[in-house]
DNA sequence: ATCCTCGATGCAATCGGTTGTATTCAACGC
DNA sequence: GCGTTGAATACAACCGATTGCATCGAGGAT
């Protein structure tokens, strides 16, 4: 317990407007302002601003239970699906007063934990949550908790929660369809993580849609969302189903690793493969090739889920909402007829 | 104040252990544990865990002064160069056992100092912000606060307060020799905004470098770090100066914004036209065409910046750092020789 | 003039922890 | 046997706000 220089408290406020402690906090707050005599008020600002007085948000909190804050936690903010996802959220968010405390968990479960208790001992007044496994028991943890939240992105197979998810099924169903009509009749899939529902679904669909347009397919499942799993996983799809001639990959950083392993096959994309991605990432227009890609609206997702969590907090009783993002397809450089 | 059913308390704790409060505070602190006895102390963890009890952070930091938070505020978190700083930063931090409040301002005056307000409010214990003025009061805000902060990426021309960017002069420099080592003489600068450090230092910097190198030389200022900026500031540039045959851009976005204006005036890159940007912002090497820039290491840039200020909060008392973080250029395929 | 009403303000409890100090009690020395 | 000591624990003040309730006093009704 140093004695630090503190800065100035309300009663420093009080004292100076030459009010009661309580007088001042309502002449501050814009709830109670009304209840204090207009001059005296005015007092109160005049001597708050003069100090530079600034609320102890711990203690506000401490007495309103509410911390004002909402906790983000997502795998990589480093893949560039997350950051308009992270402006979307962060917009809509302050807007409405609160700020943002945001986790990177690079993809580890324990420090995904260890993040999540944090922002409980934060008192975080919700949680957005890009982490989930599709048969996560976060669910529950986060029940226990009492903490309202968010799913978006991925969401889970089963449990009472809200989420805002991209219709992944019709992305997935979107990509074959346009490669089906350049006449590709074999296709490879390099499926996300399938413990995330954004690789399980898009691969379910990609097999429905293979086979509702009578092609033929292979798969091979990346260990990650990111561009080292994506060459692996296509150096084996290279290896198993030579055959093929087009691509779909479950995000557009395995779509880049997929075409690096392609090149150093000897495969040039889009005349020896086509590939087709998803998210549409920033920049993905003007890469080499420009990406054929499914286009999710990022930062309208990240919005949209932070609207739909500040609804859970102000009604808690309310039933969760299951929000499904359209997506659809851009076609870029990176696809092309079979030759 | 609702009566909301609260999460378990240390009081609940104490009572489900049979000991007092006090007691099982300590307990549950690492630097006060010893003070109980090692079985005592585990009868209270236990009941802690079984009743699934999580500190209130508001309450500890009411009390020890401490959020165990820090606040970062960037001008643009969708910029490509912030996400690693972001995640170097949120490393650093979290291994020493803090948060990050994060908030992303659109380059908008107004919302930074509102947005900084609530940081303050929230009682962070430090702040790192990349969105100062070269002339900025911000400094003066923050001796007012007391809040310990660092700078990074951007600085202030003058002022005490620990800083830490990239080497802007070398880069211009080494932009600058590169080109000229392709035979250009006629170099443009599509320069960021002057009232930034960057902005201006990178300018300076090429001044001095192109008339070292008896070059000629064209400036025009964009407003913004980004594409759309780089692209008005480009038009101009080719109305202004046709005769050039290379553009040094302040960053890798405005590069962009240069490449297309040239594009679109009938100048491709890099055959008619070279272009070098900053930064080596992810996915730079895969861009059409893979973009020559100065490669500054934006995650450790984050991480020093977290760690100076660490140490700033340790010791309050110190002085400002000024941490300098080395460039260097890595050329593809943007610039080429002038024919 | 007295009482009532009601708007404005003051009082004090409370939120959930931390920590300086007092207390307790057993072991120990003389 | 008694005072001393020290480890372990209990007590209580405090951090800085919010808020239900008490109080005060001015103005209006009777």
């Amino acid at each position: 317990m140093i004695p630090r220089p503190t800065s100035p408290r309300l009663r420093d406020v009080a004292e100076a407007a030459g009010v009661h402690l309580s007088t001042a906090s309502r002449a501050l707050n814009d709830q109670t302002a009304a209840m204090v005599q207009p001059k005296t008020a005015e007092r109160v600002r005049l001597a708050a601003t003069e100090l530079g007085y600034r609320v102890n948000g711990m203690a506000r909190g401490l007495k309103t239970r509410r911390s004002m804050s909402i906790g983000m936690v997502v795998p990589d903010i480093t893949n560039p699906f997350f950051p308009p996802a992270v402006r979307g959220a962060e917009e809509a968010l302050s807007e409405a007063g609160f700020s943002l405390l945001l986790s990177s968990t690079d993809n580890n479960v324990d420090k995904a934990r260890a993040q999540l208790d944090a922002m409980i001992e934060a008192r975080v007044d919700g949680l957005m949550l890009a982490i989930a496994h599709r048969h996560d028991a976060i669910v529950d943890r986060l029940h226990a908790s009492g903490t309202p939240a968010v799913l978006f992105n991925r969401t889970v197979d089963r449990g009472a929660i809200s989420s805002v998810v991209p219709d992944d099924a019709r992305g997935s169903r979107l990509a074959v369809a346009h490669l089906q009509e350049l006449g590709h009749r074999q296709i490879g899939l390099v499926a996300g993580p399938l413990f995330t529902s954004n690789g399980d679904r898009r691969l379910r669909a990609f097999r429905r849609a293979v086979s509702r347009l009578g092609l033929q397919c292979h798969v091979v499942e990346a260990t990650a969302f990111d561009e080292d799993a994506g060459y692996h996983a296509m150096q084996q799809l290279i290896e198993e189903y030579p055959e093929m001639t087009a691509v779909v990959a479950s995000n557009d950083l395995i779509a880049l690793g997929v075409i690096d392993a392609a090149t150093d096959a000897g495969l040039e994309c889009p005349r020896d493969l086509s590939v087709v991605g998803f998210n549409d990432m920033p920049l993905a227009s003007r890469l080499q090739p420009p990406l054929t890609t499914v286009t999710v609206p990022e930062r309208a997702l990240g919005r949209l889920a932070a609207e739909c969590l500040l609804r859970a907090i102000a009604d808690p009783g309310a039933e969760p909402e299951r929000i499904v993002v359209p997506v659809t397809l851009v076609v870029r450089g990176s696809s092309g007829p079979l030759r």
